[in-house]
DNA sequence: CATCTTGATACTTTTTTAGTATCAAGGAAT
DNA sequence: ATTCCTTGATACTAAAAAAGTATCAAGATG
C-alpha cells in the first residue's frame, strides 16, 4: 500500500463517483478503478459497493476513510516539521554558559533568538570553559559562551562582541568624582583580580595590560568571579577592572569609570565556540542571531 | 512522497549505511540512493550527512525518523482495523428488540456474540415491530428481533428458533398437579391473551389454534405483555398460553405445563429481520451467531 | 425500447523504479 | 607515500508499474 492508494481512495469516497474523482485527481477513470481494486485486494476488504449511480462506502470503507484522512494529516505534519527542522526553526539547542557574560549579553541574545525562533527549545548548561570544550566534543552541547580561549583545531572560536573595560572604584576614592580615570590608578591602588580558575583568563588580560604600561600591579586579592570582586570594591578593599556589562551589578558604594588612556588591545572579548564540523541549521540560525546582536551591541554603547 | 520513501528512509537511518539498508530491503544500492535523494529533494531538507563510513542523520533526519516510525505504525493499524471491520469483527451494530424474547433468548445471544466479537459495539433499541421496520429502512438499526411479522419485500425475515407453547395455570387449578395438560383447558377456563398492539400478534396465533381445535375460547382479558398475563394467572384470573421462555418468569402461584395434544403448527417463532440488501459483514457475523444459537437452543429443550 | 450513465476490461503508451557496471573520494594498512 | 578497501554517486539498461485510449456490459431513465 502506498499513499497514492489512500489519496485516490479519499477522492473516490468523497466524490462517491469514480469518474468525478478521476477528474479531481487529474487522471483518467480506468487507472483509478484499478488502484481502488488493488487496494481492496491488498487489504482483502470490500471498501465500496458499486451501484449504477456510483460508489457507496461499506462500513469498513467508512472506517478506512477516517483512518486515511488521519494518515494524510500525520504525513503532512511530519513533512512540515522536518522542513522546519531543516531550516533551523525547530529543534533543541544546548548551550554552555559561563562567567560574567551571563549578566547581560546572553539573556539579551536568548530573548532575541526565542523571539525569532519560538519553536526551538534552548537548554542552558552552566559550565566552565574546559567543561564546555569537552561537552562540545561529546555533543552534549552545541555551542558555548566564554572568554579568553586558546585556539583549537576542531572548535571554531568566534568573537561575539568586544566590551570596553571599566575601572570599579569605591565612591570614597579621590577620583570617584571624575567622569574618567587614568590607567595609573591600577598602579596606585590595591588591585582585585578575577576569576580564579583555568588559565588563560581575565586575570592574564589585566596583568598583560599593566606590563604594557610598564608596571607590575599590587594584587591585593584574587577572587572567584565578577560579583565577588565588585563586592570587595564596595567595602573599599581596592580597585578592580571589569567589562562594561558588569555595570549591571549596581552595588551601593561602587562607581564604574572609563579609562582615559587605555592600553592598545584593551577590551574583553566575549566568544562563542562550536564544533567546526557541525552542519546544524539550528546552530546556523543561532549564530546569525548572535552576529547581528554583536553588531548592534557594539554601536549602541558609546 | 510515498510510503516507500519512508520505508527506505527508516532502513537507511537504522542501518546508517546505504548498502546494508539495500540488502535489508532486498534491493540493490543505486535505486536506494536515488530514493533517498528524491526524498531530500522533495522535502528540500538534508536528512543525512554522507561520510566515508556511512550515513549519519542530521537533526532534521532524526526528527523525520521518529515521524516516519509513527506513520508506519499508524498505517499498519489502519490496515488492520479496516480488515477486522471487513471481517465483521470491528464496528457497531444497532439492534431493535421487542416483546417477550427479551426475557431469555436475546440476552443469551448477545452474551455469545460479545464473547466471539468483543470489538463490536452492540447498541440495543427498544421498539415495536413497526418501528423496527421503519428504523431498518432508515438505516437507524441493522437488525430487529420480533414475532409474527408479515412478509416484506425489502426485509428478510428469518426464524431464530421456535419455542414450544406452554399453558400457565394457577397452582390451585385442578390440573396443576398433572405433568401435562390437554389443550381443552383453554376451552374450559377463562383465557388471558396478549399482547395488545399491532396485529398480527401472539393473540392471533392462540385464537387460530383454538379454532383449529373446533372451539372459540372465552377471552377473559387482553393484556399488554407476557408479564401482566402471567401476573393475572397468579391471581387465579384464568389460564394463559405462553412461549416456553416465559418460564423464566417464576411468579409465585403459577405453574407452566406442556400441552398433551398440541395442534399442528403449535409453536411461537422468534424472528430476526434485516435489510435484504445489507452487505455488512458485521451483520453476517451476528447472523452466524444467531443461527448457531438457534440450533443449539432447539435441541437443548426437551 | 432507446438512451444515458455507471464502473470494468483489453490493450497501448508513458513513467517510474530497480538492476548492472563503474566511478571518485576518503580512510586504513602497508 | 602509496596501495587497497570502503563508502555513496552516477550513467546506462531492464523491468515493473502506472496512466491513457477505446470499448463494453449492466442498470437506471425517459
Amino acid at each position: 500500500m502506498e499513499l497514492r492508494h489512500l489519496r485516490y481512495f479519499i477522492a473516490v469516497a468523497e466524490e462517491g463517483h469514480i469518474g468525478r474523482a478521476a477528474t479531481r485527481l487529474h487522471i483518467s477513470q480506468p487507472p483509478l478503478t484499478r488502484q481502488i481494486q488493488q487496494l481492496e485486494e491488498e487489504l482483502d476488504v470490500q471498501l465500496f459497493i458499486r451501484t449504477p449511480r456510483g460508489m457507496d462506502l461499506t462500513p469498513a470503507g467508512e472506517l478506512l476513510l477516517e483512518e486515511a484522512r488521519n494518515i494524510r494529516s500525520v504525513v503532512e505534519q511530519a513533512a512540515e516539521r522536518t522542513q522546519r527542522a531543516g531550516q533551523g526553526k525547530l529543534g533543541r539547542l544546548d548551550i554552555g554558559i559561563f562567567g560574567s557574560a551571563i549578566l547581560d549579553t546572553i539573556p539579551a541574545i536568548l530573548l532575541k533568538f526565542r523571539n525569532d525562533f519560538p519553536e526551538v527549545k534552548v537548554v542552558l548548561h552552566n559550565m566552565g570553559k574546559d567543561a564546555q570544550i569537552a561537552a562540545l566534543r561529546q555533543r552534549r552541547i552545541d555551542l558555548g559562551f566564554n572568554r579568553f580561549l586558546d585556539p583549537l583545531e576542531d572548535i571554531v572560536n568566534e568573537i561575539v562582541l568586544t566590551e570596553k573595560l571599566l575601572i570599579a572604584l569605591n565612591e570614597q576614592h579621590p577620583l570617584a568624582g571624575q567622569p574618567a580615570v587614568p590607567f595609573s590608578v591600577l598602579q596606585e591602588n590595591p588591585l582585585i583580580v578575577f576569576p580564579v580558575g583555568p588559565r588563560p583568563s581575565f586575570i592574564d588580560k589585566v596583568m598583560h595590560m599593566c606590563h604594557q604600561k610598564g608596571f607590575a600591579p599590587h594584587v591585593a586579592q584574587e577572587v572567584g568571579n565578577t560579583l565577588t570582586g565588585v563586592a570587595l570594591v564596595a567595602s573599599n578593599f581596592g580597585v578592580c577592572v571589569v567589562p562594561e556589562s558588569a555595570t549591571k551589578l549596581a552595588l551601593p558604594g561602587v562607581v564604574y569609570r572609563p579609562i582615559i588612556d587605555p592600553p592598545a588591545d584593551s577590551g574583553a572579548d566575549l566568544n562563542c565556540i562550536y564544533r567546526s564540523d557541525d552542519p546544524s541549521p539550528l546552530l546556523e540560525s543561532f549564530l546569525t542571531t548572535v552576529r547581528t546582536f554583536g553588531e548592534q551591541w557594539v554601536t549602541s554603547y558609546p
